[in-house]
DNA sequence: AATGAATGAGGCTTCATTCAT
DNA sequence: TATGAATGAAGCCTCATTCAT
């Protein structure tokens, strides 16, 4: 009622440590097996910590759930941010955050998968703020491909759904990455970039499939 | 044999509209608010129908997340299967099954958001049986870019991973459907047909963001 | 989420018959070993009902509490008030305010220790309503003091808290009945208002162990 | 016998002083929040000391609660047997009983809280010897009542219910002192024994509120 | 064709307590 | 003296499912 103290954590580094581990763990359990399906219990059979020894390092089930949301979307927005106020081309630019997306994305795949697949199960303010970084990100990638328009790059009919196809390809990757593991990032991002700016370069000829 | 029918079910036309709804309304439901997080309460009240009476036209929970798959992916797999035979060119069979897929993925938009996303939660013979199905669907897809490359259509340095790009950019489209409705999925194919078919096509002059 | 179903009442007879001896059962329950102190498996346990089919009749644990306070609280503070406008005078309805009092303390005792002990279990809004109905009943006798001593029945030092100290006496009641469940009502108020009234009758002769 | 020391406690005079603080902040948060749902870490914070350490000074929060009763109610019963053995008049020594009484409830408010609301969460041993003390308190009022009526200074009806209508009275004053912190105990003793005697004083004229 | 009532396992979380350091 | 880390039982509650009616 009053004043009820939080939980205020230690600063301790060992404790840093072993926080980090159940981080990682939880969200590999989360990416295997769904968020909702994987218990507390199975979280601490992982981290070998009895059920309540958990909540020492955790606050709850759904703060770990954002913790592993923004571990990785944290960093990876501050590299697009990085990125776009870069000075070469937007195809250039493009090219960066794919790589950097698709490092991301198969690296961390277990993040990733657990805040491209869900972030639904976040509620409140947690949801509102996750998707908040989400659009920044996504406006990133709009915006290069309006400059690269205007630039006189690309041609493109429909830029919203450009932008979206683009995210898209990107994005789903994280479906199937688990399957294929040790995929290279460069290469990946390499051939995706390669079919989509080919596919909306200025001066193409366009007949294909027609 | 899983799905050992325990109950014998009328075959009663009043009997399968009403279970159509009920279906219908699951699906809505599993999309809006995932197939964890629905109770079987909510579909109940969602047909208007009480806990136990629900049971009369379901066997389980898990039964009707399995027949919203089936539900879109079979007639979607039977066309696949009928684009593939036809006799005109790779690019105009996987424009037509672009559009097929886009048209299921923005129409009957709540079943795909399931099928797309919920998949793991199908359990056990359940699980095995649409993963089979999916990956006969990609597999039409991956064969007929191959066609085309055989056939001088299509320059593709990795072809897997081509094929993959090609789905994810199609299949992401669930994820922002929901917040654009009215898209037409012709149009939609169109778009992303013009893109990536152009980043593939022969001959292409391969430069941008070099 | 959306539109979240609030659990709605079987307004049925049956119904409200066992849910009505459940909320009897608790109330002795939290008598006797505390609101904290008792399990909702007790409860159960009383009632004969599994942990999960209790949850069919209440709404969580504090709302049985609240129910508790306000199923012998409103009928109380409806007769103070029905009392408070009768004609006679202020003793008199003094006295039948005591004897209303001491009949729930008496003959409810264990709804009566709930909402006399454990009321400060209460919660939030549950917590305001419970106080303001209390303020209302303490504020009917305080105003029936007052009146007593406007027209020369009483002559009282220190009004409030002489009023504190007629329902002190009264209230504590509450924690000896347990012992002597077979008090009346009527015998016990003649004893209290006897004392009291003379203990503040005007013309009475102060002297006594001074 | 309950009690066995577990832990050699230092005789040390900081130690003491130390543990002094600690009991008195529990007594505190036990009075605002009730026994049960204080936490041993909320304790822990007032006393600013980690869960590990408080346990360096106490053995239980049992015992903790055992002593808040034991620090207030063993002085008290000292006093009370001490002036029950005076030679005084009978409602002399009840006013020097009162006033005692009263002292404690309102300047050990919270200790007293504590015993009068908490008792019923000791357990046990505790428990028996608790109630016994208070047995021996309400005894000596009992005594000393019925003395006045002996020696011709009350006239009472009831003297079992009239003892606890006294002690009823005066305890109750621990619900409402929180409010009113600054009451001076001599003034409340003299309202609570000035109604109470002139209530059942001999040769009153009793009339009022027939 | 439908329902109300019941089940019991399991959900997440908090608790008082211990113990090696 | 004091602590951080761990424990496991117990807390309240929701769940999918069943079955007599």
């Amino acid at each position: 009622m009053v004043g009820r103290t939080r939980k205020q954590r230690p600063s301790n580094t060992q404790y840093a440590i072993r926080r980090n581990e159940i981080v990682d763990q939880a969200a590999e359990l989360f990416a295997r097996n769904g968020y909702a399906a994987t218990g507390i219990r199975e979280i601490g059979d992982a981290a070998q910590l009895a059920r309540g020894a958990l909540y020492y390092y955790i606050n709850s089930k759904e703060a770990l759930l954002e913790e592993i949301h923004d571990r990785v979307m944290d960093p990876l927005l501050e590299e697009a941010r990085k990125i776009k106020a870069l000075e070469c081309s937007p195809s250039a630019r493009l090219r960066m955050i794919s790589e950097v997306l698709l490092r991301a994305i198969i690296e961390r795949r277990d993040h990733v998968w657990v805040f491209l697949h869900e972030y639904r199960s976040l509620t409140g303010q947690r949801r509102v703020n996750f998707k908040r970084k989400r659009a920044v990100f996504e406006k990133i990638v709009g915006d290069l491909l309006a400059e690269g328009v205007d630039e006189g790059e690309f041609e493109i009919d429909d830029p919203p759904m450009t932008s979206l196809a683009f995210l898209g390809m990107h994005h789903y990757t994280y479906q199937w990455v688990q399957r294929h593991p040790d995929m290279d990032p460069k290469i990946v991002s390499d051939i995706y970039c390669g079919i989509f700016f080919d596919g909306i370069r200025v001066g193409r000829d366009k007949k294909a499939g027609s």
